[in-house]
DNA sequence: CCTTGGCACTCTCACCAGGAGAGTGCCAAA
DNA sequence: TTTGGCACTCTCCTGGTGAGAGTGCCAAGG
């Protein structure tokens, strides 16, 4: 029993590797040659056949080969794909390429995002780090004109937001740094409530506090804000080409950048990344596609995540792999700057 | 000879709607059914057959409907499609949603170029304003550790840049105030050319002003940053549907933000836009599709773009009102910045 | 000389049938 | 339990056919 047990186990993981990379059914005969299997074909197909009724493999019509279910993916992913992990030359190239670009938190996202879809093909979303409690880190003023002055607030996360600010009366640079002195005192450490709660200031001051409250508001209120990134790479995958109905309603969440549409809250795995498999997703539309994601977080509070979107038939394992360490070496330079 | 002239290109900028509108090749029949034509289905093709000899219609094959050529939407927005104008109440409309959007620069880049996706069916592309001449207007060093400050850079055009930068010794935000003071002393109102023939500042100054320079010239050679939006309505479109080897390259561009490539320098037409029909366009991907776009100046050397892409069968009339509406609005919010 | 009705012609598209191919399901024997 | 054999099923490709849409041309009429 035990034996079969493996064995049934290994053609589960043979077909769902093979479906993953030909995209067409397989079938007993394919498998048996390509992986030089010992066991004949009739027995392949004996097992394939228990594989189907327990719910791993299905079936597109009566004699067409077979092709993993969600379930069948599932367990791939929980115990037959094995461990990965990068190779240590492919993570110095990474690497490599974050000390090359520029040092910011956004410029590191967009990098991530980048790299990780071009490397799977897939869609990659990466969202900078942000926190759901908006403090004021420093309020900075610019004189624009007379009466236009740019305001920038610097949240807790580093993470920079700014505004115009029409002004009431003129007021010239020097004027302005007076009165954003006096904003960092009363302000920094604070977050809208606190904000909200004080005795309000006057003239100048009291319109700039005005506009930050305003600001956040808008912040929280505001979708988070994510890198996507390739799009065209699953636009050629066969099966967008093929059941363009069923993918058009996922491009157009792409397209409003729905990001937490897209990316469901769920449960880590044991391999430190949640996988959602097809209709496990809850948003209807996302039921063809699969999704490999993990949070990095700055420190507490402050997190942000990395992920990947395409259809099911996905390479899990080199995505799982990807996703990590892109979700560690985010939490590393994250670690530089909060730690 | 006169009157002939007339009819002809009544008839083609008939066929130029119908098609515009159904997608499909046009007949004579239909359009003298449908535009209740005085003239039998016999004149009306061979009044087509000159538009054809002339080269402003085109056969799909031998005997299926007429079609534009690039000719012939040419012809069309030059002259047919007759003087434009969005109706007063939709102009209000599209006001009253930039008041109430978040008075800031790319916030109104972004609405537009939502606002003109939405309207159009359309991809809509549309740049903050920018400066080939990187001017800094103010700089500010906000502390985040000992060792670490996020520098902010905010250029001549209101432009936020923004880097962190690893000091070599500890300094608090006293110190960074200091030094953020000396610097805007001496580099306010200056650009990269001239901060680099400056003698170097020393020790922790001379550090900022480093990274200021390195910010300047990563800025001068980044792509231009553009909100993009709008995919998932072409994507409907039946151009890409059948198509598709087509389009998928257009896809990728726009995937990977390649303004320049999307939106080719060109001269502005008699309408106040440009519009750059098929072939026209000097990227061969690009050549089934046309552009309509226009800049926004906000002052001398300031500028940015606002602009819609789709396949050669768009609704130019359209197009070129809501284009230039934009663009007006976004001159307008920019007086009020810059003027 | 322009316009018009008539008519043959062309080409696509949708539909259907038939055959090849791939793969299964089942059975009987090892 | 495994295996070879074999009938069966379903897709996909191919070719053929008919309907439909629209043209091109021509000859007659204004």
């Amino acid at each position: 029993m035990e034996a079969v047990t493996d064995r049934r186990a290994g053609i589960l993981r043979l077909v769902v590797r093979e479906y993953v990379d030909t995209a067409t059914p397989v079938g007993s005969k394919t498998i048996r040659e390509k992986y030089e299997l010992s066991a004949s074909a009739a027995t392949i197909r004996s097992e394939m056949q228990a594989l189907e009724s327990d719910g791993f493999l299905t079936h597109p019509y009566t004699s067409a080969g077979r092709i993993p279910s969600d379930l069948g993916y599932r367990s791939y992913v929980e115990s037959l794909m094995g461990p990965v992990e990068l190779a240590a030359e492919e993570k110095a190239t990474i690497r490599h390429q974050f000390y090359q670009a520029a040092p910011e938190l956004d410029e590191w996202a967009k990098l991530t995002a980048v790299l990780l879809a071009r490397s799977l093909g897939l869609v990659a979303i990466v969202t900078p780090p942000r926190s759901d409690d908006l403090r004021v880190r420093r309020v900075e003023l610019v004189s624009l004109k007379d009466l236009l002055a740019l305001l920038i607030v610097v949240l807790r996360e580093a993470r920079v937001l700014k505004q115009l600010v029409p002004l009431e009366s003129p007021a010239d640079q020097i004027q302005l740094n007076s009165a954003s002195n006096h904003l960092n005192a009363r302000l920094v450490g604070k977050n809208l409530r606190e904000i909200r709660r004080r005795s309000p200031a006057e003239g100048l001051e009291g319109k700039i506090e005005r506009s930050i409250s305003q600001l956040l508001e808008n912040e929280a209120q505001r979708e988070m804000g994510a890198y996507i990134e390739g799009l065209s790479g699953v636009l050629e995958q066969p099966e967008f080409q093929q059941n363009r109905d069923d993918f058009i309603d996922v491009i157009r969440l792409i397209d409003a950048h729905s990001v937490d549409q897209l990316m469901p809250p769920t449960t880590l795995g044991d391999s430190g990344v949640s996988v959602v498999i097809g209709e496990e997703h809850p948003i209807r539309a996302m039921q063809h596609c699969s999704v490999v994601m993990t949070p990095y977080s700055a420190s507490s509070g402050i997190s942000g995540f990395v992920g990947v979107l395409g259809p099911t038939r996905l390479e899990y394992g080199r995505a799982v792999a990807r996703v990590r360490y892109f979700s560690s070496l985010l939490d590393e330079l994250m670690l530089e700057i909060y730690g």
